[in-house]
DNA sequence: TGACATTAGTTGCGAGTGTAACTATTTCTT
DNA sequence: AAGAAATAGTTACACTCGCAACTAATGTCA
């Protein structure tokens, strides 16, 4: 099935050639980032009864205090729209209150309620918690590389998004 | 510790951490793989016009030839929902036929077309080359070590689901 | 000032997804 | 052998998402 002559495998960035679902790399990234996300999901959800979108808000809130939702979105890298419906999801729910700000009235002013920094003192703890017994299986050398390896492989992914935007 | 107060919410030590999203390794998986999906796509979406659950099953039936709709849900950790659907649509567009299995009637035995063997055969190198230009950005070590993380990040976080789901 | 551009945020819409229910077939149990 | 349970695969449904279009407010510039 798969071209063997010796000339192809100098071109090919994988160990053996061939291209391998299991080894490659954009594919065990999905496989690992959804198997967190639906571990993690467990506490969100069935715990606290928020989404994941939800749940980054709550912790950008938690953590700055006040924001608009551009910054909510930009600090949590998510997209406007879905920032949109988790604050009003949020609001809907008494966790979080919009502030209009007199000086821009096209942006509001989101915090959290009392109700909703309750929600963010429980979780936090609970989702380091999380992490910590995910990471207490790697090598602290391991654990030390991977932060590091994170940020190079996202910067990348970014620049090549752009050189393939131009290119196609 | 000393000038510490009970309601003193910012100065948490950095030992029992903070929750910061952008050092929140769940959260950071999941911005590195929707990036790396997103970047990915330009290649199979537009230069191919294929979606990324038919192109693990293109993958799939690629590197095995011939198999159930069952088996490529395993090997590609797809819901059979999905493989039926690619699986669907990649027929429709005459890259995969079916084959009844007289054996078992239930099941059906994939194989990529000429066609789609085409697509394959042109979507490998490009998937490596991919693969191969976001892993060059890390050192030889680092590289080596990735791949021993994910697997052990994903098995950990399997386990964590499980217990989750027996006290939850 | 007045016209045009930009920005914050919302919403309609189409595409994709998982759950649960379903069909058709095979296997198990007695 | 007959009914029950299990299995492969499909589909209805509800939900989520991002794009594009939209509203409302602000900024730009002649």
């Amino acid at each position: 099935m798969s071209t063997e002559r010796h000339d192809d495998k100098r071109r090919r960035s994988a160990a053996n050639g061939t291209l391998e679902l299991e080894r490659f790399l954009p594919y065990q990234l999905n496989v690992l980032a959804e198997q967190v996300s639906r571990s993690l999901s467990k506490i969100y959800g069935e715990r606290y009864g928020i989404s994941i979108p939800e749940w980054r808000v709550i912790a950008t809130l938690g953590q700055y205090g006040r924001m608009t939702a551009k910054e909510i979105g930009l600090h949590s890298r998510m997209h406007k729209t879905k920032v949109s419906r988790a604050v009003a999801s949020l609001q809907a729910d008494g966790r979080l209150e919009r502030k209009a700000n007199s000086d821009d009235k096209r942006e509001a002013l989101l915090r959290l309620t009392r109700q909703g920094r309750l929600i963010y003192d429980a979780l936090a703890p609970d989702a380091l918690a999380f992490a910590g017994e995910l990471t207490s299986v790697l090598s602290q050398a391991d654990s030390e590389a991977l932060g590091r390896i994170i940020d190079q492989l996202r910067e990348r992914s970014e620049d090549l998004a752009l050189g393939l935007d131009r290119s196609g």
